[in-house]
DNA sequence: GAATGCATGTAAATCGTTACATGATTAG
DNA sequence: CTAATCATGTAACGATTTACATGCATTC
């Protein structure tokens, strides 16, 4: 066996389970809408889909294309979406969180007030963005009520999901901010 | 200068400007607290600390302790805790997402139905139990009412962060579970 | 006196990003 | 005819993890 599968490779995996792909749509996926919860670089996907066709959960066609290598579409075998089902339903390792807000927040003690207040208003305003952003896809998904368990439907859980947690970052970066400038009002009264 | 800062050199620049430490604390606090929002490794801790104290942000006292080292305390300087809230207040670069629970669920499709809705539970235990830990430290560090912007209010605001996400995300987990297994039993009914 | 915890540090291996290199096709 | 897009791939660098290596102090 080769080097072991990374969680890339699933995600890889995934995308061509979905729909035949060559390796620069495999890419663009990668970054949208996969990289909404699971961003990566486009360096690893070539090595990785051939990592894949060795272990015989993908197949490529070769077709005439542009560029000095041609074109060659990946698709996943049964196997391939066997292994995909299997990985998927396995409990996910302990996610190495790296927030790098909240990391910030835990020093913010250390930061001028106002800039404090100024950084959260921002962030605030971001995940408001992108709350609106997740919206809209789950809107234009859910008009298709798509049939439960299916593609579109899971599709359909993770744009959910990423709306709550947008909304719910939002929502504190208010708390905190709020906090913060309430504060300061008092104390200049009190002065 | 010599290397420019990472995210980890300032995670640790917090943590001696909270509280002079030994490397060998630091590496305790980055597994716990620091680990909930930021996870790394202790590799890289004896290294930044160095690059700490060339910059002129961090100290050093030896003083005689156990090991073949001897022992050293770090503490941040006024420059280094200047530098420090410049850093908080600056706006977080975009993360990049890596959340595997949400990645798994896009291949939940191609999955068994019972498993996904066995690991969806069991995901939605383990964010009910994150969830009541991260409320256990909100109640602990709020019976203090701590000062808004001190530095245990901070912690407080992190706490609460964290009692949120893994709130949202048992709610999340508890859903995704209850419409797969509802639509088997309709499914079931109908057939 | 054995195990555990404190304490420092390094080295190798792996993982991931960025930059590079090439070139056909299509739209303006 | 020029720019953007499609398309494949590699190489170098940097960041991270894991394993190693040492040895004092304390508790059981």
């Amino acid at each position: 066996m080769p080097r072991n599968l990374k969680t890339l490779d699933y995600a890889i995996l995934g995308l061509v389970a979905r729909a035949p792909s060559t390796g620069y749509e495999v890419s663009a996926r990668l970054r949208n809408p996969v990289g909404y919860y699971w961003a990566e670089s486009h360096g690893g996907v070539y090595p990785s889909l051939r990592l894949l066709v060795d272990a015989g959960w993908v197949t490529v066609r070769s077709v005439p294309g542009p560029g000095p290598h041609g074109k060659k579409v990946y698709s996943a075998t049964r196997a391939g979406r066997r292994a995909l089902g299997r990985w998927a339903a396995s409990p996910p390792a302990d996610a190495p969180p790296r927030d790098e807000l909240v990391l910030k927040t835990s020093s913010l003690w250390a930061a001028d007030r106002d800039a404090a207040v100024r950084m959260l208003e921002a962030e605030a305003d971001r995940w408001e963005k992108a709350r609106k952003e997740y919206a809209g896809i789950v809107r234009e998904i859910g008009a298709d009520e798509p049939e439960v368990g299916s593609a579109r439907w899971c599709g359909l859980q993770t744009a959910l999901r990423g709306a709550g947690f947008a909304r719910g970052r939002r929502d504190w970066c208010r708390q905190v901010a709020r906090q913060l400038t309430e504060d300061v009002t008092n104390s200049t009264r009190r002065a």
